[in-house]
DNA sequence: CATGAATGAGTTTTCATTCAT
DNA sequence: AATGAATGAAAACTCATTCAT
């Protein structure tokens, strides 16, 4: 009876935050086409034309969410670059640590994650620009002398992307490992693999 | 496979073939739901109802591609297994001919696979019995003091079929790349990680 | 390997019947619309096209059976109309005998009575002829004396059609009774009353 | 069913009973087959998806048509049911009485009736359900001693049903009689026959 | 007499989206 | 900021029927 005509907690942006985060988990789950907006307004207890106060259209807002997730993703990895100069005996460590910043942001974020790195049409771009970015500074560090492999680069990358990937939907999405886990054992995997010189 | 007296066009098993052809094509490229029973028949230029001669449904169409994928690929699995009692100098070259068998029947089914692999409902399922079957080989040779790894063989099998995955559906989908190559350099890949005794 | 050239008990009017039994069941037993002519087809092992040999359309097949249903009926009808001149005291054996003549017609012929009297489009037509055939006997029979009722002669007509056709749907078709139980019965029923203790 | 302040033709309410009434008339004239949602909602002047915010299919529309006819028929007779302790001489009073509420609830609602009587697949055992009802009753006052017939009691009750339906279907839905003139009818023919002028 | 293969013409149903308030 | 009501556009699927042999 107080507070007339305006309902408690009928907030723009609660109500857009709500949708958005009933959508991750209803895409990440359902998939794209099988979520409806009409499910994902009836969980938020909100009706249809509200959605569209807030999001030109379904693939707008699935596309939000792609952004999002790449934008964080490679935000991360943008701050957690390779300094040069680094002493060769620390490069196993720097690598670990790189991978744990991103296991870690997946962790945090499986919905999105399943989202930006399976479901979304994007998500063979995000993988390729990852897979780039890896072999980028790859082919630094061959240069700079730090390995001298006989494996090809662009394999090298897309392999680890694809590790990546699929660890994450299998293992940690469903708590069978950790971040932490995972970095170790893959810098392990893939770094005496690649220092085959020692053979 | 005779030709009794048929007349062109008028031979049921061709056209269920056509029609799977294309459909395999079509869902590989554009996915399940953008691919449309309509443009399916349009392409193998029969009606609808034709369609429906053939296959229960467009579901039961996708079902019937996912499980043949499923088949001829374990098919070639079971019968490409290691035999027991191989000497272990020969392991490398064992496992690169398993590998290199799985990515020639990949290239040479490149949309089945992409289907099979990506776009299914049971991709996820096949990629783990996948990685199952390899985790359980692995367990063997580690049993039988071929490998000692300090690594987590699920975590090496999950990160092998990850990898494989993305190769194939970047460089061999792309012509960037063909089964040889790729079985060659992910052995190295990955065994010299795997033996990281030796580090 | 005799007889080339034409199968055993491949002929033409075989065929038809077989065709036309099991529709007559089919139709009787699901209805019209839930009588696909693909099921008739696949139940008498012959294709689609053998059926338009013989039928010109589905509903021409139908309507044939509700012809033959009508003529059957009215000719029964026909044959054992009441004579003039009968003595008042055998009118009920009379019309005993007519009603049982109906109902061994009907007991014999259960699935194709259901579609003339129930299914058909054409059924209301049946029934009211039928009632209107015994509402002029009745009259006739009011006339010369038999009977002087206060009941209207249409409505009893009606009556008795709906009560043959209820009998007959539920007590024959289940085998619940037989044609001789229901015009016993029926005779007293309407001639009589509830209380034909008092006559 | 207040005014606050809607507009005409925007209220849901209305459209699903429009929707029903029609539907009602449409299935009732029609049959079920025959009547399509496209000319439903074409008479409603609203679109198909309309339809589909209002029922979850034709099915379940006509279903609930059918269980409404159930309901009403049933909860009538249940309140019109013989009271324990009637005098004999009342009994045909009540009886017409009772037959007189159903044809009046017939005849406000010819076309429901149709449906439910005559076009649902549940017809059957609706009039099984009726015929049960009324065996039951006249069981108990043979056993009171109100009749003592000869007659069976379930052929008298599938009698009666058959010739309410017949007399629904023909005289009162073509205005040829009234619910009053059939219940006073019928129960003189039922409780004394055509020879009536005995009693 | 019979068939393998195909189709024309429809039908129900779904869903993202918008209008008017 | 929010809603009740409605819709445009399309989708999958069905079935009686026919063509060519």
């Amino acid at each position: 009876m107080g507070q007339r005509g305006r309902k408690k907690g009928s907030n723009g942006e609660a109500s857009r935050a709500l949708l958005l985060r009933i959508a991750t988990e209803e895409f990440a789950s359902k998939g794209y086409y099988e979520t409806k907006v009409s499910s994902i307004v009836k969980k938020a207890k909100v009706t249809q034309p509200t959605f569209y106060l807030y999001f030109q259209s379904k693939e707008a807002l699935f596309q939000e969410l792609v952004d999002s997730f790449r934008d964080s993703l490679f935000g991360l990895i943008n701050n957690s670059r390779l300094e040069a100069g680094i002493v060769e005996s620390d490069l196993p460590n720097e690598i670990r640590r790189g991978l744990r910043a991103i296991f870690d942001f997946f962790e945090s974020n499986l919905s999105l994650t399943r989202i930006g790195l399976y479901l979304a049409a994007d998500a063979e771009d995000i993988k390729r620009e990852l897979a780039n970015q890896i072999k980028e500074n790859l082919d630094t560090e061959v240069k700079n002398g730090y390995f001298s492999s006989s494996l090809d680069t662009r394999i090298f990358a897309e392999s680890l992307v694809g590790a990546m990937e699929r660890l994450t939907i299998t293992l940690l999405h469903e708590g069978l490992a950790n971040a932490e886990d995972l970095a170790d054992q893959l810098v392990t995997l893939f770094l005496f693999g690649l220092q085959n010189k020692k053979v």
